[in-house]
DNA sequence: CTAGAAGTTGAAGTTGACTTTAAGTCAAGG
DNA sequence: CCTTGACTTAAAGTCAACTTCAACTTCTAG
């Protein structure tokens, strides 16, 4: 695969896919006549990446659950910490997210005056339990 | 309430909180010789900002979100239309999100060899069925 | 009354994630 | 053979979302 198709392949422009290679992402391909040549591993990976920079990863913290794989190491310690933290804020971001469709929800069904009438609305529900946040209502 | 204070309350710098107010995120509050003086207010429209923000709204979109109330209006039907593809949109990422989550814990558990054993699971996954994604297994 | 903390402004600087540009190389069709 | 289009590089440019700076004013405590 070249890396135009690569890139038509995975939403790409081949700029970011030199990029992530640059940057580490995804390792360097073999080349022939010095142009790229790739195979469909590559595109997975590239799913994967595309997967976690949508759920808030920065492309370094990519760039550790890519390398520093777990095994019995040290290296996989700080690989499990990462993951383990990363998966919590996994949990707190999507809590947000039902949070703020059930915002929107409720306001299209309601009457409120003003968006803030809301948003004190969700302020309420998010200060006060743990969790619970999405089965708030504004209206 | 001062911009420091509110900054405080809502873990923001109080040049993030002005540079709201430049954008026009957050209203323009009263001043007192010079000074913003905010109502607790402000302070629920930064949490449904910083929600906002979280759930991968751009400032621009939040903006739109905040300002074009619904009504019967024009305006109005904007607003909804944003807000559907947004509440959508979300829930694509919520999606994501579980991939993510049960990617990351199966790797915890698991023996691959290579990270992108994981990711050819994951894309497997994603690409076959519309949804369902996060109780695909990985190892 | 005065030092220092906190506030004001506009403009310039920073960071992350790419994209674009410039100057070239390679390969496939006519 | 020659043009056309996809590829190569390093370096510079862009955009969003802030932050920092410089120069100044104002509030608060001793």
């Amino acid at each position: 695969m070249t890396i135009g198709e690569l890139a038509a392949l995975s939403n790409l422009k081949p700029s970011a896919i030199r990029f992530y290679e640059k940057t580490g992402l995804l390792p360097a391909p073999a080349r022939k006549n010095g142009r790229r040549v790739y195979s469909s591993e590559a595109a997975n990976r590239l799913t994967l990446i595309g997967f976690a920079k949508d759920t808030g990863f920065s492309l370094p913290e990519i760039k550790l659950l890519l390398h520093g794989f777990p095994s019995t190491t040290t290296a996989g310690d700080r690989w499990r910490k990462l993951a383990t933290s990363k998966i919590g804020q996994l949990e707190a971001s999507i809590a947000k997210a039902r949070a703020i469709q059930g915002m929107l929800r409720s306001i299209m069904k309601c009457r409120c005056v003003t968006m803030d009438q809301c948003a004190r609305g969700l302020a309420a529900c998010l200060k006060t339990p743990p969790a619970r946040a999405a089965r708030c209502r504004t209206s």
